[in-house]
DNA sequence: CCCTTTGTTGGTCGATCGACCAACAAAGCC
DNA sequence: GGCTTTGTTGGTCGATCGACCAACAAAGGG
């Protein structure tokens, strides 16, 4: 348990985020070994020393994104008291995360790998696994508000809408053009 | 006028419709010159020689795709005798071709670059300009028949929905699923 | 104080990237 | 039938890709 051997020079956790601000701005396959090893202040050794490769270091990249910047959206779903509150509430924040000022404008579960080169196929799946994991977490809020027969179309409907919303921030779209979309997009929930 | 010269080898249009196959199958970065070259049957200095570059290539292909596989969701939004219905049967006409059984599901102009490596911002751009295009085309069609003040907001609220949906069908999604996702979208329309 | 363990440094690996060139081939023009 | 024009062939260019290795450095254990 002790530390042996020569210690790290670098904080790990320091490291990674630095690496999430590189591939949040270009993407996975825009994003390459030496940009990385440059952001993080190591060699690309050191990366597959620690990380394993650069997909393995994408995936705990990927992690992290959860847990911080994904947190909000998640939080407001689960923290609702009625459904379409929770759905509304979800809605804003992540309109509020994909026009942050200090990162790029779009999500990373969305538009960091949708197409790519064959050889990557298992990041672009791995993102898609993530992206169904939205779709259940929205369904599952609402398996106790909404019918059964309406369920998986609502779910989805609205998983579709997020989606959308991460292109026109990538866009360019202001914060106040995303919150008229949300308008427009809750008016379907009273007519459902 | 006159044929002077070796006569080419190969139909420039033909040639295009099989760049056009291998870009739409692995996006704009993830496609490799010598892809192009051996899908299209020729070298790539042929390549250079006719369509000027890997991304002027791209700009023909991009020209070639509006012209076809964009075409239906166009002509949907023109022909319909109604805004809601010229909303709705575009709508239908984008979930027909987003899951044509002959062609990848997604649609280019949304995913074949959303993210990438800095020197190809002009790429990026170029379809960011397209996509503007789509929202304009959508705002011009309802501009006779939505009251001014929500035109802006119903035009983005639809484009967005039609960027959702090029996810969703990316991530498997059939075409009966995004027909409830329409269902959805279109409840909107009547409570507007 | 040496030995083991761990991490970093600097370099290199084969492959591939987009781009392009010189040499050759095939047509029309005069 | 040369000559010009155009297109193709085969090869190569420097740069970069992701991956990894041998040598060296810095800690604790005995």
């Amino acid at each position: 348990m002790a530390t042996r051997g020569r210690p790290r020079t670098f904080d790990p956790d320091i490291a990674l985020r630095q690496a999430l601000d590189v591939f949040w701005e270009r993407g996975y396959e825009g994003t390459s070994l030496s940009d990385l090893a440059e952001a993080m202040g190591i060699r690309s050794a050191s990366i597959y020393a620690y990380f394993g490769s650069k997909e393995g270091l994408f995936r705990q990249v990927m992690s992290l994104y959860g847990a911080t910047a994904g947190e909000p959206p998640r939080r407001a779903l689960r923290d609702g008291a009625t459904a379409r509150e929770a759905i509304h509430a979800m809605l804003r924040a992540t309109a509020d995360q994909i026009t942050h000022p200090e990162h790029p404008h779009y999500c990373m579960l969305i538009l960091a790998a949708p197409t790519g080169a064959v050889e990557n196929h298992a990041v672009r799946q791995f993102l898609a696994d993530g992206r169904h994991g939205m779709y259940e977490e929205i369904r599952e809020r609402l398996a106790d508000d909404v019918p059964p027969a309406r369920l998986d179309a609502i779910a989805r409907y609205y998983t579709t809408v997020v989606q959308g919303l991460s292109v026109q921030a990538r866009d360019g779209a202001t914060r106040a053009e995303l919150e008229t979309v949300i308008t427009c997009a809750m008016a379907a929930w009273d007519a459902l």
